[in-house]
DNA sequence: CAGTTACGCTACGACTCGTAGCGAAAGCTC
DNA sequence: GAGCTTTCGCTACGAGTCGTAGCGTAACTG
């Protein structure tokens, strides 16, 4: 069962939001002289292994019976390293999956249609995977009732889709497609009404409906929101 | 801590599917002669003291810190009993939950857009109780790997909201809001993707985006939706 | 070199899980 | 009523997980 140990020859570690837990640390803010950091560094090969082998027990046995004994057993590590760097179960999952979205891009396919249909079908490859399927809900549930954890999951994951969002209404509007917005405040909260619908959608279709999101599937979809967003936006400009 | 002990006179269970393990029913049908269940009865009670237990647990525990213990002691009964008619935590939750979409319906209020509004803020009420946050998405993502609770959901909470969809449509039909459908298949497709559009939208707001869909919000997307779909249709009609 | 921090390992009490076994209670049929 | 059947409450149990403490060692800094 024990993999292969890590190799150990490793420096700095800390590359996304620094995963939680280090004492000389307040606020995000280093507490001691700027990287005066002494001592033996934390290893960032164990760190990308921990992640490594979070995402293939989230395959193996799912969000519930995943325990982080066995993520450790896999990884190549102690328990105890575990519970230095992650707070919880909780957290480390949410790291793990948040690297998954690192691949989401926005390429300009010269339309907003085919932009829309590009990063819907990118989203919906990320979630068919199983680890994503399990843990993305899962992390949800509990940020119910866990405020940091909400945070942690919006500023890791959540942003940097609504992001895209932004992004795609901003060439949509350079090339012509839609009108540039007058209120900023309403512009924020159609943003934000888009993103709801887009990934929301996606996600009830593949986790709820359990059925993939396929191309016939997004470019109905893709159709229906964009007759919607400039049909509205006509309406408003009247 | 105990609670007062369930009025035990009783009679006739399994309100909605049978809450599981019944060892004289196999597929739905009962094996021995039609009701010739002897022997005592399981006290009707006791599962509404059950189902009503469980949500006041998952408001004060959430779901990862509910322990089916903790769910008999507050309803006054023995953990036994509890395993005796439900498979496990995710089984007894699912029915739990369910039950608050009972109140779920969709009154004629005249216009297709006046019929979207109100059945969205109903939807949005529901979801915006704790108790429903914290264990709709948690049961999803656990039904993401398990077959059979997957089809508890769909049947016992996803298809009664999907009805609400038809009904709505068959109305506006009536109405002469929307196009009668000429392909049934396209039809069953259409369907489907608009409920995804809606429970999703409404289900990303509330838990992902944690911002209530509130009136302003609903009307919004209201308005996005019906001009997709009315101005999709008219394109599909030329 | 000394000082500091991270690491692997072992062990621990506390808790939850799901089940088994028992006697008593609550229905039904004859 | 007697007799049968099923449920109920209760106790007890082994198995497994949790999160932490303690220790000796490894890695890096000045």
């Amino acid at each position: 069962m024990r993999r292969p140990p890590v190799i150990s020859l490793t420096t700095s570690p800390n590359r996304r939001i620094s995963p939680v837990k280090r004492p000389d640390m307040v606020n995000g803010m280093q507490c001691r002289s700027r990287s005066a950091r002494t001592g033996r560094p934390r290893s960032a090969a164990a760190d990308a292994a921990i992640l490594a082998a979070t995402r293939t027990a989230l395959v193996e046995l799912g969000w519930s019976k995943l325990t982080l004994g066995y993520v450790a057993t896999l990884a190549g590590v102690a328990k105890t390293t575990l519970y230095r760097r992650w707070a919880g179960k909780n957290e480390l999952v949410v790291d793990a999956v948040a690297e998954l979205f690192d691949e989401l891009e926005l390429p300009d396919r010269g339309s907003l249609a085919a932009d829309i249909e590009g990063v819907v079908l990118q989203f919906a490859a990320i979630l068919d995977r199983p680890e994503a399927k399990t843990a993305l809900m899962a992390v949800v549930a509990e940020s119910t009732r866990d405020e940091p954890l909400r945070e942690r999951i919006r500023t890791s994951i959540v942003d940097r889709q609504k992001r895209l969002v932004l992004e795609g209404r901003a060439r949509a509007q350079a090339r012509g497609e839609l009108p540039p917005e007058s209120d900023p405040a309403d512009a924020d909260r159609t943003a934000a009404l888009i993103f709801d619908v887009v990934a929301g959608a996606v996600v009830h279709r593949t986790l709820v409906s359990a059925e993939p999101a396929d191309e016939e599937w997004v470019r109905s979809f893709t159709r229906i929101l964009l007759v919607g967003l400039t049909g509205a936006a006509a309406d408003a400009a009247q």
